[in-house]
RNA sequence: GGCGAGGUAGCUCAGGUGGUUAGAGCGCAGGAUUCAUAACCCUGAGGUCGGGGGUUCAAUUCCCCCCUUCGCUACCA
């Protein structure tokens, strides 16, 4: 037996947890640590919400409340749903309380104690009216290269550029509006550089094990060289940096964070956290694409810097994306299913929802969910295979035995399930339980519970073969034999589903009239490493109170679901809601299959527009596209290039000379090289033939529509 | 632009150190059945494994190029 400390990803505490948290991190995370409970392991469940940086603050100010304010509301959204979910945290901590600032802070200056930063001088944007140094996302300017006024010093989010502030044109203070100043400023980077040499090129070597995509990314990182990276930031909100001259400057969430692991294990055992971090202890995080980096790089150089027998990670099952209904979850755009509106939304359906999310797990490469999908995996799979063979097995034990187990003496062929000639291992152990349990132990949490279905498609099969309820009109011995059989294989079923299906596992167990200990959960759980366990009722035993296992899913609830995503989606489009290229990837997925009206907008958002009339002056055809034409147009004294998709309908000279109505304002977007500086508006027909909107009489290019 | 991971049946996804008929679930078609939430069981149709070149007796699997999706990262302006 040894110690496991199991982490989750720490949820950022600006949103509440979507379905994608749940695929990737959460579900994997708690089917694993419920396994290796199960087996008698010793294990720590860790997770909390990771509460401080720069969007949180941003966040706060927009909505005009504090940054405590923020994390409180999430962290009691994002805690309560998880419980309520049945993840088995053995605790769900947060960054922003005292033991975690005490512990980073400990941890800092042990590094800093030991010369592990380097102490660099540089110059940042400072903002003197506000009196402090800025973030890079609290810098707005123009992008300069796609013009878009509202870009962040690190990103434009119109056009998805990576920016450095100081590329930003005419770049403001997001906290004053004033023009911000260059002004030095120290802060304490981690010398990756030199870390790589010493440490990560060669424990990293030695992880060729790991998932291709998580070895594949370090190894990326690795062959481009890291840099040095900042530790502390010149930054309000977050831990403050525990060394003199320092004021002003906090720790970097990357670098705090992962110690919120650590901290939450102290919270829950203040006497012997230690022996979960040190020695011979287990340590495995589980984590979005997103995280590589700092769970596979910059935490190991840390725990590796601090020494003092720290273990480094054994395992970091990564997952991909998890993508909703064709389009990436995002929060911004409220692109999403919330856990907690899911489980109200959606009652009693808990087992579902893991269930599903299993087995479209993105382990390997991004997938999909959609709502259609999983209401014909419920239907199905869970009521159609999985429930349908326990209601079916214990009907059948009501209506011929009353529930009580009969008499069997040595099944013979042909009723017999197995062959119980050999002296190996039980076969059904080997055929069924002990794959099960060798892929869960190999992070295959997808293969894993499709293995454990395939338990209950031979039930239903082994039913379908023998007939018992034609048997039980001529030979009663056989009924007894296949009966008891397809009960046996439901009561190891039952036992096989706990960790992914929690409640269902125990409402079936309960069905079946038996409560089962620890020791022999762990006998059967521990197949492979031991011969395993099938687990048998006896003669006489008396089943519990039958009922059904899974509710089918209706389609109205269903559509009700879809039609809510629509809403977003229509709702995000409604600025750029017209015929054309640009738009199409916006509410490409989910198509209404009639022109609906859409959801009423506010006037505020209709303003946001910025609609002119446009003369076109130039026009041709854009190479190896078969619909898209390059327009050049004059509007007001400025020219601009817009391309179109519309080469199917129009020729590129027809067009030259026409007014055409031009949404100005719209996101820059390339398209095969060419940047799209706007969209042109177009009517469509019944029998989608396009046509232009123009003024009715000729006026000035650029003049403004509203 | 560079790097990483993908691109496999209508859909969602497995798999492949190169070698007879490339898999599963769902969906679809046909059959069988009634114990069961019109569920279950059987059978079948469906893929030149993104495109093009190369290596080989043989490539979907190896090499090169290209297209494409997702992610990381750079640079230009």
């Amino acid at each position: 037996m040894s110690k496991i400390t199991i982490t989750a990803a720490l949820p950022y505490a600006n949103g509440p947890v979507h379905i994608g948290h749940l695929a990737g991190v959460y579900i994997p995370a708690d089917i694993h640590a419920r396994v290796q409970r199960l087996r008698g392991e010793e294990v720590l469940f860790i997770c909390g919400s990771d509460e401080h940086g720069v969007p949180i603050t941003l966040r706060a100010r927009k909505e005009g409340v504090t940054s405590q304010d923020v994390v409180d509301r999430y962290h009691k959204i994002i805690g309560d749903s998880f419980k309520e979910l049945g993840i088995s945290f053995d605790i769900y901590s947060r960054t922003s309380n005292a033991t975690h600032k005490e512990l980073s802070q400990a941890f800092f200056k042990n590094l800093y104690e030991k010369g592990a930063f380097k102490e660099i001088r540089s110059e940042q944007y400072f903002d003197e009216q506000a009196g402090q140094f800025l973030a890079d996302r609290y810098i707005v300017g123009t992008c300069p290269s796609c013009k878009n006024e509202g870009a962040y010093g690190d990103q434009c989010e119109k056009c998805g550029s990576t920016l450095s502030p100081t590329e930003l044109l005419n770049p403001k203070s997001a906290l004053s509006g004033t023009v911000p100043m260059m002004k030095e400023t120290v802060n304490w980077y981690l010398p990756l550089d030199e870390i790589q040499e010493t440490f990560l090129n060669e424990w990293l070597g030695g992880k060729s094990h790991w998932k291709s995509n998580v070895y594949g990314q370090c190894k990326s990182w690795l062959n481009e060289g890291l840099r040095p990276r900042a530790m502390t930031r010149d930054l309000e909100w977050g831990v403050p940096v525990p060394i003199d001259g320092a004021d002003g400057k906090v720790l970097y969430v990357w670098f705090e964070a992962p110690i919120g692991y650590i901290s939450a294990t102290k919270e829950l055992r203040p006497d012997d956290w230690e022996q979960w971090w040190t020695g011979d202890s287990r340590l495995v995080h589980f984590i979005g694409k997103d995280n590589i980096v700092f769970h596979c790089i910059i935490f190991p150089a840390m725990l590796h810097l601090r020494g003092d027998g720290y273990v480094l990670p054994e395992q970091v099952p990564a997952n991909e994306f998890l993508n909703l209904e064709g389009q990436k979850i995002s929060t911004s755009r409220n692109w999403a299913v919330w856990l907690n509106e899911y489980l109200v939304e959606m009652p009693n359906r808990k087992d579902e929802l893991r269930y599903v999310l299993t087995s479209i797990a993105p382990e390997t490469k991004d997938s999909e969910f959609t709502w259609k999908d999983y209401q014909t995996r419920v239907n199905s799979e869970l009521v159609g295979i999985l429930g349908n063979f326990a209601n079916r097995v214990l009907v059948l034990m009501q209506k011929y035995y009353e529930g009580v187990m009969p008499a069997v003496g040595t099944v013979r062929e042909p009723y017999a399930l197995f062959d119980r000639s050999g002296a190996g291992d039980h076969p059904m152990v080997v055929d069924y339980v002990r794959p099960v349990v060798d892929l869960l132990n190999n992070y295959q949490f997808r293969d894993a519970q499709f293995k454990m279905m395939e338990l209950a498609r031979l039930g239903n099969k082994y039913l379908a073969e023998h007939e018992p309820w034609k048997l039980v009109k001529t030979d009663a011995e056989a009924t007894a034999m296949v009966l008891s059989e397809a009960v046996q294989v439901l009561y190891n079923l039952a036992l096989l589903m706990e960790p992914f299906m929690p409640e269902a596992s125990s409402r079936l167990l309960s069905q079946l009239g038996v409560s089962v200990s620890a020791d022999d959960k762990q006998s059967f759980w521990l197949a492979g490493s031991q011969p395993g366990k099938w687990f048998e009722l006896a003669e006489g035993h008396t089943l519990g109170a039958a009922g059904l296992l899974f509710q089918k899913i209706e389609d109205d609830v269903i559509d009700a679901q879809i039609a809510k995503l629509q809403a977003t989606a229509a709702s995000a489009a409604a600025l750029a809601q017209a015929a054309g290229v640009a738009t199409d990837s916006v509410v490409a997925g989910i198509e209404a299959k009639e022109e609906e009206a859409k959801p009423e907008v506010a006037y505020d958002d209709f303003a946001k527009l910025d609609l002119r009339v446009a003369t076109v002056i130039a026009c041709e055809k854009v190479e190896k596209a078969d619909k898209l034409l390059k327009l050049t147009l004059q509007v007001g004294t400025e020219e601009r290039t817009v391309v179109s998709g519309i080469a199917l309908h129009f020729q590129p000279e027809e067009v030259v000379g026409k007014q055409v109505l031009l949404l100005a304002n719209l996101a820059p977007r390339k398209m095969r090289g060419i940047e799209s500086q706007g969209m042109i508006l177009m009517a469509e027909d019944a029998d989608g033939k396009l046509v232009f909107m123009s003024p009715s009489n000729s006026v000035a290019p650029g003049s403004s529509v509203s």
